[in-house]
RNA sequence: GCCCUCAUAGCUCAGCUGGCAGAGCGCGUCCUUGGUAAGGACGAGGUCAUCGGUUCAAGUCCGAUUGAGGGCUCCA
């Protein structure tokens, strides 16, 4: 499946090819982007407006200060991206953070120096004769791709442009600033590694990035948003909160404490309302499966490796790494009639992949999850009211907390299967099913899977990040056709249903990350873990606060009471870094008159408040799952 | 998987050029029984991730392993 922050949101199919399929990176690139490793990629600094101009000059400044340092360095390549720059090097030795303030310092030194940079033009031979003197290997063998492709278009051989700022010379097709002093504030920020044109067969480069910005107000406010993006960082949270941990028993797959475990069951429960509501039929269906499913659905020769596999009895087996196929089994359980359709199968199903041990990153990244996966098997002049049906269901849910979804519909790519005839009438029903909602969507050309057309669902959350959540993707070769699925229509013939694979949280793993770092962990009073702090003054409160706990926990309200011997001050505190959203305090006027005092997380204060009145007042506001 | 960095108490972290294992929070006991973000005293708690090496001596230096973090790559 394509993007990148899709795969465990996405159900899925096999990708016979999919490396060809030019997949694009992150959600939030809109527009065509050049192929990865291309050479139109190499020399695209990513400079299209004034302050990417900056972005990429800074680069080419550090780039002058690491050759001033290193002098043998081979430089890769140096763009401008979102926030600032990078540029990669091969180097004698790895870089300390010495070594980064020593580069800052010549940067700095550039820059006071105000050098103008000279945009210069020179015959193909004369330019590539001296990067080679220069020994800059890199620059050679992209201009020598550049060579081969102007003579696989028949195209003359492009001059050589090159930017010199002081004794810097690089290879660059611009544009830059004026000179060296326009550049603004900066700061290096890390160095990592990165394979030469991002292949694992060529060799490894240090990329130092570094953010620049027009002024320092600008730059505090990025380096302040770095902070902000720390402090709501979903794995420092998770310890904070106690929901989660992680072990080294078992990488990439987290520990639910009995908090976390609440926050899933809510959030469980109440797509599972939905669902139930709008039809669908819970299904389960087992985690070891043979492996000749998987060769059946062509995942054993694109994906074993991606799969944990294991032998019983000679046999072979391997842990689910989607639902998808098993569904099948159940849909082809017994003959169906085109009555029946469509038929919506939902799981929540535990999925396994085996990620690459360096990818794993809290529960973004994970090994093992859970999706609130459906698959919906349909008549074709269905399709056009299941899908619009299924973009009200995405709203209602990413309504409860309050988040906008942005939908993208990917069409066909060139590496697509199956009839185009089909492939152009589930388009058109698409469109026309996200025309006729009436919100705002986006179109990425050839972005869908190569089986099937599909929208993706972005959200963004309290810092602007992107992530890629829900997708809803119309299949119209791989259950229906792989798996031989039919039903019997109004002529008492068998023909082909189609299929629609959807996931409104995707992965619940990472929907949780995700909610905790866009809520900072304070999350909508209806499926905050713990949702009131009963606070007893003194001991002699306590009973008090005992039978306001049963009264809450009788309407399945999540409360907890504070019976430490703490001051009534710290148990606020404590409350308060739980980011509980409502602690009641009990003191003698309140279990005199059957009342309580409440104060919110934000610090605001109600007293006198009955404990019937407060506990219907909750109850609705759980009910409604306000964000 | 690859490059770099990191791993010390439940948590956050200090521990310099090798020389007796530390702090705050949390936890336990006791005192305190309180009115909206930290009351006090005492105490328990560590195979310094694991394994190996150098050394009279290793938390500290070297190597390997495991895990984590930042990237690269991949992602049905």
């Amino acid at each position: 499946m394509g993007d990148k922050d899709v795969s465990q949101a996405a159900t899925g199919a096999p990708a016979a090819g999919a490396a060809a399929t030019g997949a694009t990176d992150d959600a939030d690139q809109f527009f065509e982007t050049a192929v990865r490793g291309s050479v139109e990629e190499l020399l695209d600094a990513g400079a299209h407006g004034e302050i990417d101009a900056m972005r990429h000059s800074s680069a080419h400044v550090m780039a002058e200060s690491v050759l001033a340092i290193f002098p043998d360095a081979q430089l890769g390549i140096g763009p401008a991206i979102d926030d600032g720059f990078y540029y990669d090097f091969l180097l004698p030795r790895p870089l300390t953070p010495d070594d980064l303030a020593a580069i800052e310092a010549g940067m700095r030194a550039s820059i006071a120096a105000d050098h103008p940079f000279v945009r210069k033009e020179v015959p193909f031979a004369e330019g590539r004769a001296f990067f080679e003197a220069a020994r800059q290997p890199f620059k050679v063998e992209i201009l020598d791709d550049l060579a081969a492709k102007a003579k696989e278009t028949g195209t003359p051989l492009p001059p050589t442009t090159t930017y010199q700022q002081g004794s810097f010379v690089d290879l660059c097709k611009g544009p830059h600033v004026a000179s060296t002093g326009k550049i603004g504030p900066f700061k290096l920020m890390t160095v990592a590694g990165a394979y030469w044109r991002g292949s694992e067969k060529r060799p490894m480069l240090q990329r130092i990035y570094g953010t620049v910005w027009s002024t320092q107000e600008d730059l505090d406010a990025y380096l302040h948003r770095l902070e902000e993006a720390k402090r709501r960082d979903h794995r420092r949270l998770g310890v904070q909160l106690d929901l989660f941990s992680f072990h080294d028993v078992s990488p990439g797959s987290a520990f639910w404490h009995p908090k976390g475990q609440r926050l899933w069951r809510t959030l469980e429960a109440a797509i599972r309302e939905v669902q139930d509501r709008r039809g669908y039929q819970e299904v389960a269906t087992p985690m070891l499966v043979h492996k000749k499913l998987w060769e059946q659905s062509g995942h054993w020769a694109n994906y074993q490796d991606s799969m944990f596999v294991l032998e019983s009895e000679g046999q072979t087996f391997s842990l689910k790494p989607m639902n998808c196929p098993e569904s099948t089994f159940i849909y082809k359980s017994r003959l169906r009639s085109y009555r029946d359709l469509p038929l919506r199968l939902s799981e929540f199903g535990r999925l396994h992949r085996n990620e690459r041990s360096g990818t794993l990153s809290g529960l973004t990244r994970v090994r093992h999850f859970v999706q609130d996966d459906a698959h919906i098997y349909l008549r074709p002049d269905q399709l056009q009211d299941e899908i619009k049906e299924l973009l009200g269901e995405v709203y209602e849910v990413y309504g409860w907390f309050g988040l906008e979804p942005k939908f993208t519909f990917g069409t066909k790519p060139d590496k697509a299967l199956g009839d185009p005839e089909l492939w152009e009438k589930a388009e058109s029903q698409i469109k026309a099913a996200l025309d006729s909602f009436g919100k705002p969507y986006r179109i990425k050309p050839k972005d869908g899977a190569f089986y099937a057309p599909k929208i993706d669902i972005q959200i963004e959350d309290a810092l602007g990040r992107e992530w890629q959540t829900a997708t809803i993707q119309v299949d119209l070769v791989m259950l229906p056709e792989r798996f031989d699925c039919t039903y019997i229509d109004e002529n008492g013939e068998a023909v082909r249903p189609m299929t629609i694979h959807r996931a409104i949280y995707g992965s619940l793993e990472r929907f949780i990350g995700v909610l905790i770092e866009h809520f900072a962990g304070a999350f909508p009073v209806w499926c905050a873990p713990v949702q009131v702090m009963v606070i007893p003054i003194a001991d002699r409160h306590i009973e008090g606060a005992r039978e306001l706990e049963t009264l809450l926990k009788a309407r399945k309200l999540r409360v907890e009471v504070d019976a430490s011997d703490s001051r009534m001050q710290n148990k606020i505190r404590l409350a308060q870094e739980q980011k509980v959203p409502y602690m009641l305090v009990l003191g003698d006027r309140e279990i005199e008159a059957h009342t309580v005092a409440i104060r919110n997380r934000a610090g605001d204060q109600e007293n006198g408040v009955t404990w019937d009145d407060f506990i219907d007042r909750l109850a609705e506001e759980t009910a409604a799952r306000r964000p």
